[in-house]
DNA sequence: GTTTGGCACTCCCCCACCACAAGTGCCACC
DNA sequence: GGTGGCACTTGTGGTGGGGGAGTGCCAAAC
């Protein structure tokens, strides 16, 4: 067995350079190219040497016999942790981001302007989602009749994301009796996460169904037709940034393979949620995105959560190819997130 | 000068049929495959000939000395209007189309299902857009107080579009101030276009601004806000199917410019506005799309718009390569148009 | 013992070359 | 006007060799 994880100073200083070259060439990287601009003056032999204890490590790989190492998905692994907290924000990025950023208080706008700016940053496609789970906690809902038996009602979390939908009725409501029903959910139900709310509500109508109650009644209705969903989820998925894979992704088929998974963004948002479900503020990196999606191979994953009072309300990520500026992108992605918490910490 | 246009029957039929088996096989036809495949049994030469004279008309093209023959832009156009009109929507389009759309009386998912529907139907992107123009007149607004300082912003229009929108103000109102300012709005300006209200508005609190009122200062705070603006674009401009593109685009750099410029919304919503906005009912075909957006080089719009009494509303569109099965798109346009049309109308 | 230079070997990549297939234009003939 | 024939053009696909980059290993040097 291969002694991972035991490397000395030499064969990781020799590891970091491949994996910086290789991120940036693009190429397998020889010996002699590392050693020519490398300072230290190792000589092309020296270097293989090191490079041959790499791979029985586990750490790089050979394309073929007589072709230069690339790095292996442990190798990034590696990488990224070695270099993990090391490097702050630059100057510039933040300006950039704090100017597509400033003066969004609508969390939709938030989360678009985020996605956006995310994909600029990096080379990947940028993602951002506000979380509107089953913990979601109600702050007030609002029916407005639209014509008959068409109502809209707007749901409001305390999260600040707005749920606007709607809806028709079995049988038609005047205002007074809608206006009626939201009283009684907002007095009785605020602060109830939405699915808590319409299980007890459920409750509530079926015991009280025997007797003919006017408010029973249009709440029934109400709950019939599906006016308290909180999930709408993708509207609060945004995905942008695709044009910068097309650059990147040398085949073609597999090219189309991811588009075609990124255009399901509730599929993104499942990858999100299945790695970034932590009570951890800190940024994540997921190196082997294939064993969960295969049409993600040869990308990772770099997200982080926000949290409101301990629980996760959202969050975002980039998503890109594993020969992406690992420092920039992972720098980026915690400072937008720390913004991110700041915002919904405002608005809870 | 060439004799445009004034190609006889059999010119008609051989140009139709370099058109079809161009669209379907890609590449540039010959004499003897259509010599083949047509019916007729002319010879290889006698089409030759018809398309010697096809080229000098301007229907057709030849990459190099020795190759087949392309069609135009000139031939799609009459290839086009020559199809217009001709078939239905096949029972198979028609139940996918159904079963996408079926009970969605909410504007933005029914745009969002249509977009998608139309993009599995054709080889292009769907395109599904409600118009939030200034012509968008207004059923009415509610404000709702989300903390300090903070306000949601609810503007539903006459077309059911909805507009929610959280917004920071630079002095604190209490939601009575709100409850008075908006029924102020919805008793004096039901029925007026946004931007209509929005200059009488202002037009209004600068003449009060002498003297001190209450009412008029929780305007003037609403309208300094932002609050009314109709123009959130981007959430009610729905594109789907990129990934479509990425099979029938050859050249990687044209294909990452497409993609960048379907990203941004506003562009595509644009395109289609110059090219739809008209009172005509009917599919409108734009070839040689170049023209207004060159990344857009062989590609064709297929779009339609849906009115209102008149007025657009919305518009539909399919943007897929000009080597797109024409026929087929066209209808499915054309059907879904007319749900679009009739769902807006109910709405309205 | 580590580092280095040397050397034979492997493999990919590029390019030149050639034959071939598909298509064309034109001309003579029906 | 349609057709067959023929010489010419041009992209394509396959083959083969040269060159480059890199490797592994060994023996010598430090």
């Amino acid at each position: 067995m291969p002694n991972v994880g035991q490397i000395g100073l030499r064969e990781r200083e020799i590891l970091t350079a491949i994996i910086e070259t290789y991120i940036s060439t693009g190429e397998p990287v020889g010996s002699r190219t590392l050693s020519r601009q490398n300072k230290d003056g190792l000589s092309p032999a020296t270097i293989r040497n090191v490079m041959a204890d790499l791979v029985d490590a586990g750490f790089l790989d050979q394309p073929h016999t007589s072709a230069g190492r690339v790095p292996t998905a442990q190798a990034y692994r590696y990488y990224v942790d070695q270099i993990s907290g090391k490097a702050v924000v630059s100057p510039a990025d933040q300006d950039l981001i704090a100017g597509t950023l400033q003066g969004t208080v609508d969390i939709q706008e938030f989360l678009q302007r985020t996605s956006h700016v995310l994909s600029l940053l990096s080379s990947g496609v940028g993602v951002a989602i506000a979380n509107t789970g089953p913990r979601n906690a109600l702050d007030h809902v609002y029916f407005s009749r639209q014509g008959d038996k068409k109502v809209l009602a707007v749901v409001v979390t305390r999260s600040g994301v707005v749920h606007d939908r709607m809806m028709r009725l079995e049988e038609d409501l005047n205002q007074t009796d809608l206006d009626t029903a939201a009283n009684y959910i907002n007095d009785n139900f605020r602060g109830w996460t939405i699915s808590n709310l319409k299980a007890e509500l459920g409750r509530r109508i079926e015991q009280e169904r025997s007797e003919y109650d006017r408010l029973m009644n249009s709440l029934e209705e109400l709950y019939k037709s599906g006016a308290l969903a909180a999930d709408e989820p993708a509207r609060n998925i945004f995905v942008e940034g695709v044009s910068n894979l097309v650059a990147k992704e040398e085949d073609r088929e597999h090219l189309r393979d991811l588009l075609r998974t990124l255009e399901e963004k509730e599929r993104v948002a499942e990858l999100l949620a299945a790695y970034l479900d932590t009570r951890q503020e800190a940024v994540r990196v997921v190196i082997g995105l294939e064993e969960a999606v295969p049409e993600m191979r040869n990308f990772v994953l770099i997200g982080a959560p926000a949290h409101v009072g301990g629980e996760m309300r959202g969050s975002l990520a980039v998503i890109g190819p594993t020969r992406m500026d690992y420092q920039h992108t992972i720098t980026a992605v915690s400072y937008i997130a720390q913004l991110f918490d700041k915002l919904l910490n405002e608005n809870a």
